[in-house]
RNA sequence: CUGCCCGUAGCUCAAUCGGAUAGAGCACCAGCCUUCUAAGCUGGGGGUUAUAGGUUCGAUUCCUAUCGGGCAGGCCA
């Protein structure tokens, strides 16, 4: 529809303008129905290089427009703002249009089919996860999805620390915990991990118990003098809760890569010789340095340490160096705000190689920190001090959906604040119930009518011309424009709100509209908008990973 | 001190590429169930978009400065 319109305010524009080569036609929703279906500011813009008054352009441009059926009415306002106002017919469409694209409404091709990799969550496998991770995990399976939805060929994909320094710790701490001292013993380990969890490993090595993650099974040996066992029975432990915790949250990765992997394999070596070899490099102090301040960085940065280890980001470059290897030419990684500082020494680190990688590669989603309010005090979030709340217990407090909802519906770069009493209390008012008792509504109201949805699609649409039917229809045809949207912006709380206002605009029809009428004509008519319209917020929940209950 | 993110109604948050009278929910006030699910709807009050400048037909949006909050600036990740 935007196509066509565009195309006749083109056509009228080559009256005015000889170029026309240059000239983008926009067209806006308008956020008032007083404003038509569609704006252009076209007018405004012609204003300059014309030099005229832009309402004197939009009246010339109006009266050279080409005459369309799927138009009704055409009128200057504001400014020069050239208002469009849709035929009924035009409208009506759009009720068809989903009903015969069902479950693929709103989905486009504009990735081609090309491989995108998103990389979240990506915790240590050091403890479970919190709500710092719930909220990577839902803003990144929500990306998956607007990717997928907009022809992308997705990979999922989560990349596990379980070689470093923290390992090392988690592996003290749980030593500590199976010789039976306590947190506040002056031998524990200075920064070691003091949640209770670790008791739990500790208890589950010295039981022998075999736990699994993903392709890995791990039977304790229960020897405390063997370090390489308690390290490589807790990873896998912490792993397996971390596994538990994703299912709880639904969540479901198709590739888990692993550090260590990158050590053994002898990339990492690889990596740093190739480094040495760009000639970025240089031994200061017994340690390597990487000249990131090459590629904006405000100093350089060790790689080798002094002992001999390389630092975090090292294994970081070769992990994209991989990535890009395989084939991902667009990769997208959600990650918390605070590990921001990685990005440019990741980058610096791929362009350094000179492989031909491209300089802004690979693309960063940063999500802001999320404050846990219960009680109406924050609870802090210290993994060592091990006092937090964990994402299992979010879900088990306050529902799989709502917990998403809550932490997808905002926008990633905002701080966010979830409160636990105010998500638990008000239940019945959030607003993933709101959306989602929208659907239901209807489902109930069809299978009350009990026709055949199937034949829906080819009724006579023309008894749908009420104001409350056009707002519906209006809301209904912007939804391929928000998966579109929501994907280029990388924001997937785009489709949080465009549900929100759609279930609102099918509450106030509810509201306003009697469905089951005598009137044959009408009733198919009106089924077929509220069938509609039960489709697109089907697909959107499915966007946001909700379900679409049938009945609440 | 330096870099990045944020600052919008009492609270939690929106606002598409710079567009028209800055919108929702919660809370508050007044209405709507004999009628397809009241987990809903309708109406009302509530704002100098942190502050001061700048850019232009037009700024919550872009630029500069200041104030306030968060994060980072470890040979931790």
């Amino acid at each position: 529809m935007k196509d066509i319109i565009s195309n006749l305010l083109l056509q009228a524009a080559q009256t005015l303008v000889s170029d026309t080569s240059q000239l983008s036609i926009m067209l806006e929703r308008p956020k008032s129905a007083e404003h038509g279906d569609f704006a252009c500011n076209l007018a405004m813009m012609l204003a300059k290089p014309l030099r005229q008054n832009p309402r004197a352009i939009a009246e010339q441009l109006v009266a050279a427009l080409p005459p369309s059926e799927v138009i009704a009415k055409v009128e200057i306002a504001g400014a020069g703002f050239i208002n469009f106002y849709l035929a009924d017919t035009t409208k009506q469409l759009i009720v068809k249009q989903i009903l015969e694209a069902g479950s693929q409404f709103g989905h486009n091709s504009t990735g081609e089919g090309e491989k995108v990799q998103v990389e979240f969550v990506s915790a240590n496998p050091t403890g479970p996860l919190h709500v710092g991770h719930g909220r990577g995990a839902a803003v990144g399976d929500c990306l998956a999805r607007l990717l997928a939805a907009n022809g992308w060929d997705v990979t999922r994909e989560f990349y596990y620390n379980d070689a470093g320094a923290q390992i090392d710790n988690l592996t003290k701490s749980v030593l500590a915990r199976a010789q039976g001292l306590a947190t506040d013993d002056p031998s524990f380990p200075e920064n070691g991990y003091h949640g209770e969890y670790i008791a739990d490993i500790a208890k589950a090595y010295l039981a022998k118990e075999t736990v699994s993650a993903d392709d890995i099974e791990v039977t304790a040996s229960g020897d405390l003098a063997n370090t390489e066992s308690i390290r490589n029975f807790s990873v896998a432990y912490l792993r397996h809760e971390q596994d538990l915790d994703l299912r709880a949250f639904q969540i479901q990765f198709d590739v888990f890569s692993l550090e260590s992997a990158l050590y053994s394999s002898g990339k990492v070596e690889e990596t740093v010789q190739a480094l040495i070899e760009s000639g970025k490099t240089y031994e200061s102090e017994d340690a390597l340095w990487l000249k990131t301040t090459d590629y904006d960085d405000d100093k350089d940065r060790v790689m080798r340490k002094k002992e001999g280890g390389y630092t975090y980001f090292v294994p970081d470059v070769t992990y994209h160096l991989e990535k890009w290897n395989r084939g991902f030419t667009k990769v997208i990684n959600e990650q918390g705000a605070d590990h921001h500082s990685t990005i440019t020494r990741v980058r610096a680190g791929l362009q350094a190689l000179d492989v031909g990688i491209p300089e802004g590669w690979p693309n960063y989603v940063l999500h802001q920190m999320v404050t846990v309010m219960r009680g109406g005090e924050e609870v802090k979030l210290s993994k060592r001090a091990g006092s937090y709340v964990t994402l299992r217990d979010l879900i088990e407090e306050v529902g799989c959906d709502a917990t998403r909802f809550f932490l997808a519906a905002r926008r990633a770069d905002s701080q966010l604040i979830f409160d636990i009493d105010l998500a638990r209390a008000q239940t019945n008012d959030n607003p993933v119930y709101y959306i989602q008792y929208a659907h239901a509504r209807i489902c109930s109201v069809l299978s009350q009518w009990g026709g055949d949805v199937a034949q829906l699609a080819s009724r006579d649409l023309s008894a749908l011309s009420a104001p409350s039917e056009a707002t519906l229809m209006q809301k209904l045809s912007e939804f391929p424009e928000v998966v579109k949207n929501a994907a280029n912006e990388l924001a997937p709380h785009m489709v949080a709100n465009y549900l929100k206002e759609c279930a609102s605009d099918l509450h106030s029809y509810y509201n306003d509209t009697k469905f089951l009428v005598d009137d044959e004509a009408t009733k198919l008519a009106r089924m077929a908008l509220i069938s509609a319209t039960q489709q697109v917020l089907k697909n959107g929940l499915d966007l946001l990973g909700l379900s679409a209950p049938s009945k609440m």
